[in-house]
DNA sequence: TTGTACGCGTTATCAA
DNA sequence: TTGATAACGCGTACAA
């Protein structure tokens, strides 16, 4: 026989309701007595009380979903530390979901949360995108979303990291050094962040009196090979001093790169990261890079979302969270040979 | 009002119990008609299946938790994602917990997921550990572990990560490129894998006539700064031509070390890693290190978990998962000046 | 101060 | 081929 508040009501010959009164701190009008027979038959009972039976009545699980491309990804590890920090502070539990970038997972796991009960979802919508499919899944509950304001335009909340300002200050942070000539590797994206980081890169330019030169601007995959790959078939347009790369993998497969080269850094070239991740830390040089605080990201998302489940109140609401530049050893004046 | 089987019943002119069939696929005995026109209306009013009253009656939740110390050490990170696909993979969601490797939060987790009603819990015990508050709970469902076995003794899958044969192999291999004095900076650990490594390490050098030497054991945290700061402090014990290392992070702190101390790697000093973590990849030397297999070790764990509580067989299980050197270019023949 | 009784949304059994 | 109904374990008015 499972070990019910029937169970333990029937070994204290006590009511359920004087139970369930107890076991939740509701027992102004229960005796004292009683109310510690009962606690204590539940000690040695091992009693658990049982969440799926009390969300029937309460309507709420105290459980959110939390949908990433990949734990993997040192960006989306940070925001999920950060997210089940914040979940559990505030008694929530948090399911993870890994898509794969892939629209079928996302809309997989969407419908399983929803099937779940979860009181709310937070989504990173992965790369791959389907309007259609989109628009025929009408999600039930309350959501959060990172930046991509293109998808999901019904959420309640809304994370801007500035993307526009990490890059408009890494460049910046380039020309006051100095450099006249700098490349933009992007990683491959969809998203639009990847538009507000380029708006950032050319304004900047231009603010500076730099003319935007599209050759400058290259694109590979946001992982170290991804960047080491491109240099070693494409190499650098001359006379380029300084590189702003997507993340700071990218900026990790450059550093490879002009180790094979002799290139020296920051010497004869600048490297700019992205997402202050442990590995422009451990490198060597160390990288200079953007923080988006990543882990307060992922907190500000839950936080906020918990409050508007809370207060029952679905307007939409969007937060800004600034990003700043960390200058590390991989940046310095260009010297000319 | 809420989109339940009954509203559905209730528009399609049929009853609960037909909407369950035909929703749970149990269509055999349905007329195709109707069963039609039922879909068609869960698609138009948006119905998901209510999974929580679904378990109040069959006993299931197709959850499991997943306990770890934190999401954002690597090797944990490769154990969640191996963990979250085999439990998609076969139909279950996954409740992320990071203890932190405190046992308070440890036991927290463990409530809350019964009190959820989790079918299984995979626990990464933390560091600290308090057996009085363990024996006190009664984890009331199937669970699977990794390595410490010292704690939580009714599991019914441990996954076995040889940590002997890993570490004797890299000493193995240090040995074969004449190394002597190998030095073993060990990450502070009070459970079960710091002995095994220990052993390997011990009799790897006696195995092949080298007497162990107390002196050239040290131990220091799991991380860049614990083996670079330890170092820097206490130097190398005379001659010491290699270092076997915890994990990746401490060697790249050894790394770190050796740039400053302009000690050539591998020339002057071999190093050796474990883990087999990006940062073995991406650091320059690339490191020599031990594949434990984190990802598989992940999945094994939930398949296996889930073939015991679908058997209802919740004898023990133990299951070798064997760790393998990979070398890189931090490792080579010891050259004496 | 304690207990009764109903409802939450589903599954499963058995009858119609 | 379909439907009525009793659980599942808990919370909460309301009654005692």
């Amino acid at each position: 026989m499972p070990v019910t508040m029937k169970h333990i009501a029937e070994l204290c010959g006590v009511s359920i309701a004087t139970v369930s009164k107890i076991v939740n701190g509701k027992y102004d009008d229960v005796k004292e007595e009683t109310r510690l027979r009962v606690l204590k038959t539940v000690e040695e009972e091992g009693y658990f009380i049982n969440t799926l039976a009390r969300s029937m009545k309460t309507k709420n699980t105290k459980t959110l979903g939390l949908i990433i491309p990949d734990i993997k990804n040192a960006y989306y590890t940070d925001i999920s530390r950060g997210a089940e920090d914040m979940a559990v502070r505030k008694g929530y539990s948090l399911f993870l979901c890994n898509t794969d970038d892939s629209i079928n997972k996302e809309i997989g796991y969407l419908v399983k949360l929803m099937e779940k009960q979860v009181d709310g979802i937070i989504i990173i919508a992965s790369m791959e995108r389907n309007f259609e499919m989109e628009e025929l899944l009408k999600i039930n509950v309350p959501f959060a979303v990172l930046n991509n304001s293109t998808n999901y335009k019904d959420y309640v909340v809304r994370v801007e990291v500035d993307d526009y300002k990490g890059m408009y200050e890494g460049v910046e942070h380039l020309i006051a050094l100095g450099h006249r000539k700098i490349m933009y590797l992007q990683g491959k994206n969809n998203l639009s962040f990847g538009e507000e980081r380029f708006r950032g890169y050319k304004d900047a330019l231009e603010n500076h009196g730099i003319p935007f030169n599209e050759n400058l601007v290259a694109t590979s995959t946001f992982n170290v090979e991804g960047a080491y790959e491109y240099l070693r078939e494409n190499g650098l347009v001359p006379e380029t001093t300084a590189i702003m790369c997507g993340n700071d993998l990218m900026a990790l497969g450059v550093l490879n790169w002009t180790k094979e080269e002799c290139i020296d850094v920051p010497g004869d070239l600048s490297i700019i990261g992205y997402d202050d991740t442990i590995f422009s830390v451990i490198s060597s040089p160390k990288i200079t890079t953007v923080n988006q605080h990543c882990r307060l990201v992922g907190e500000i998302l839950v936080k906020e979302l918990l409050e508007k489940i809370d207060a029952e109140d679905f307007t939409q609401k969007n937060i800004p969270v600034e990003s700043h530049l960390v200058v590390r050893e991989s940046t310095g004046k260009p010297m000319i040979h």
